[in-house]
DNA sequence: CGTGGTTTTGATCATAATCAACGTCTGTGG
DNA sequence: CCACAGACGTTGATTATGATCAAAACCACG
């Protein structure tokens, strides 16, 4: 049990004192609300076992995705600005997830400094990944930003243990379109076209990348084994 | 000298305290750099006066505009999640900081629930305001972004007291379209259009908004006073 | 099977990017 | 104080990209 329930990039010492305050193991199945926006913000969840999307409702009441995150991510450090949950959690495919009530994690940290280092570091890293991945997104092409989409997932299934090379997806083109501002249409045809220059092979949502490196050139990530090629800018 | 140094969002509580551990002033001439990606992560940084950008440089060498910061906000809190600095901070005009070494703060912190909160809401606030603004920005137009963009400076020079109808940008137009995920020339299109339209009235950085109601219609933003009105949905 | 959600593809249109030229402002040195 | 250079801003003409509208095919599930 404890083993998945611990969240990736945490020093140990602080997974050991963790593991004391997880108390409750909760299922949310598919299409299942973990908490809604304006929720109380009360603890945090560690996904054990599944897939989440998170978006806001956008004016005209269409959802806008604002993430995706897999068992060994912890989601929901977005209610602590305002106490309230900023956004709503739904569950993609039946999950598990370990919940983590805060006060007591915020207690804990008070001893911990490892834990209170690594608490920080969570809250921000959202706001990293998306100053790394995302907020790059805002200039890019949409083919730029599928494929940084599928290398990201592709990523975080490698950390996992999977293969980086084939996987299922578990949103539909229309949820990926919402992600990465574009239209579900125009996804589409990114897949087929990708498709046609040989660079992955996609049948719905299960994905191969043929040609990884292809694909990290298409949005310009250096093919590792040089990375001092890059130009210096002063 | 406290008065301006202290950040907006904080507890008094908190604040007495913090007051202690404000040793250092530094100014900072315009294009001078505050941190650059990768240095250590150290203190965070109070804008007693001034604006700043930060940003970090895409693969082609490009700056792509991740943020601008005005009197009253704390920057820097970016280094936390690796303790590196993960983009560039540069004065947009003479600026001046309160420099907050992040140990004593973290320290401080332990004794100081409120404080430790308010470190909390910190880290997350960057995050919300991406959520709540510019992460919505994928899914709009080159005129709602522009108009978002100039409401958000609008709201928070109210926030501090000046008027929200009129003041002058500290950036280039370069500089917001990169900010923006488009190009120098569709925003300069984009103020003169809003222009025609009798929206607001722009001579090179200053601007008057002329039609606050419009504008916040143009980005589908309520126009107060009946934000019942907007439709639940399931 | 048939029904609803999803995916794919086509044709056309709107938007913003690109290429290009010119105007304007600012600060510097003569 | 003026002339000039360089950065910045504006506008026009054209093109490329992605959105929109529309129609099928596909698929999973009851």
């Amino acid at each position: 049990m404890r083993g998945l329930c611990l969240p990736i990039g945490l020093e140990p010492e602080a997974l050991r004192r963790l593991n004391d305050l997880i108390s409750v193991r909760t299922r949310v199945q598919r299409k299942g609300t973990l908490y809604r926006l304006g929720d109380r913000f009360a603890s945090l969840y560690a996904i054990r076992l599944g897939t989440f999307k998170t978006f806001v409702l956008a004016a005209n009441g269409r959802e806008q995705i604002t993430g995706y995150h897999m068992a060994g991510e912890i989601i929901g450090i977005d209610g602590l600005g305002d106490d309230r949950h900023t956004c709503q959690a739904i569950a993609l495919e039946d999950s598990e997830v370990c919940v983590l009530p805060f006060g007591e994690l915020d207690q804990l940290a008070v001893d911990v400094p490892t834990l209170r280092r690594s608490l920080f570091r969570l809250a921000s890293r959202d706001l990293s990944r998306h100053h790394g991945k995302m907020l790059l997104l805002g200039s890019r092409s949409a083919e730029e930003r599928l494929t940084l989409f599928l290398l990201d997932i592709a990523e975080r299934y490698q950390a996992r243990g999977y293969s980086a090379h084939e996987f299922v997806l578990r949103m539909t083109r229309g949820e990926i379109a919402s992600y990465l501002g574009l239209k579900l249409e125009t996804v589409c045809r990114l897949f087929s076209r990708l498709q046609d220059e040989g660079l992955l092979e996609a049948q719905g949502r299960a994905v191969k990348l043929l040609d990884m490196p292809a694909l990290k050139r298409l949005v310009g990530q250096e093919v590792e084994a040089d990375r001092a090629s890059i130009p210096a800018v002063g």
